[in-house]
DNA sequence: TCAAAAATATGACCTTAGTCATACTACAAA
DNA sequence: TTTGTAGTATGACTAAGGTCATATTTTTGA
């Protein structure tokens, strides 16, 4: 299931060939945005490079955190299970993203899942790599204090949108958090995924996606999922 | 409204009696129980106490951070407003625990506010020096990437609660939760509150509770709250 | 290219929980 | 004590959205 956990060295089989991270186009927007060169060769030494089908793991909720994990191309689903085994959406990543570097610092288990929802290739720091950088580079560890802070201030309003907001606020809301993600591209995501993200069944999702239609805020190219109208998606959003 | 705001100099005013860190009875609890002498001679220095009453704010959302504030005794409220103002309560912080420090690192305004659920002393700890003991100090750094990396798990689960059980699971869920922070006394939180905690309506709330008597699972002591069955209320809540 | 499987879509139905109106109770102030 | 006010409680009604059944379309793989 879980690529990293195939054998005992979770960096053996998958590794392709390597990318610089001097010349990694995903860096710039990334925690190691401002690393230098001496910073950049050192990453460059204890990171391995994966390329992984779509579908597949990074990691699992329960499972021991063994390093974060550096996306270079491609989107990953963060989520948790709730007790009926229904996946809730928590985040979605990006290029230029680290997953997993919370539980580097927790001492617990994972309590989220990744999984690819497209074919990518990440890099892998190992725990210790990390912690060890973390240690020597401060500009790093201000990074990491801030993006955790913003993280939990973006999960306190996700809560609150959860208990407030309707269904169809909330999936406004989704459809314009996915038009960023995928930028200048359609928003690829099963219907599944999508009800998944919003707390929503997915029949629900269906239709409100076909009201959308209907209005002209959305259009659909078979499963792939045009954004019309920002403001319209604001309005009803809420905000 | 809020007291840190009435004047330029935030510690002015309301200051009581000093509270020494070194006998500080909460402190054991806190993120500063690893502190030695010295460490807590330059907290004593630094730090001002408070004395609160109850339904003050310490902060507010979209406020400026000026610093943390370090809860000796009394209970405090972090909740957002939803697009018509009402709140959802996030988490609900007592004795020991340090509460702002989130904004400390996000750079931005706060995103939640915090109000006194109780009469609460309450020291508080100026940014610069605040970032000066992190600085400074190995252990309290790595014990806030822990704490903030624990928070980030509880609110992914909270997410998930949210969006996937039922009011009658969550009031359960939340009602076990109170009973840890209020301990040996009965859970005395407004009806009201409780709502924002749980994310429903007053009357929602007040009608599962009257359920929840019927079934000997809780008994109601005018406003305050006993819990009866641990047991079943950790089934109702699915756990 | 075709069959099977998976994903998407639609309809019918019903439960949960929100809203509004109103009544009751506890507590604080006069 | 009385009275006002905020908090608590209850009833009636409604709408949002979940579930289950089934149909249709798209994708996958032999």
């Amino acid at each position: 299931m879980c690529i990293f956990e195939e054998s005992d060295d979770y960096m053996i089989g998958k590794a392709q060939k390597h990318i610089t991270c001097a010349t990694c186009k995903a860096r710039k927007d990334s925690l190691f945005c401002t690393f230098k060169d001496d910073d950049l060769d050192n990453l460059d030494q204890v990171k391995s490079c994966n390329f992984i089908k779509k579908g597949q793991s990074l990691f699992l909720e329960g499972g021991i955190p063994r390093g974060v994990y550096c996306i270079n191309e491609g989107k990953i689903k963060i989520f948790t299970r709730g007790e009926e085994g229904k996946e809730q959406i928590i985040h979605l990543a990006k290029q230029g993203e680290v997953v997993g570097f919370r539980a580097m610092f927790s001492g617990d288990p994972y309590v989220v899942s990744a999984e690819t929802l497209e074919e990518s290739s990440v890099c892998f720091i190992a725990k210790n790599d990390f912690l060890d950088l973390i240690d020597t580079n401060t500009i790093l560890r201000d990074g990491i204090l801030k993006e955790l802070s913003t993280e939990l201030a973006e999960r306190a309003s996700f809560v609150t949108n959860m208990s407030q907001k309707s269904v169809r606020e909330r999936l406004a809301s989704i459809l314009l958090i996915l038009n960023n993600i995928y930028a200048d591209e359609y928003i690829n995501l099963s219907r599944e995924d999508l009800a998944n993200f919003v707390g929503t069944a997915t029949e629900t999702l269906i239709r409100l996606l076909k009201d959308f239609k209907d209005d002209r805020v959305i259009k659909t190219h078979v499963r792939k999922i045009e954004i019309l109208d920002t403001n319209l998606l604001e309005s009803i959003a809420g905000l």
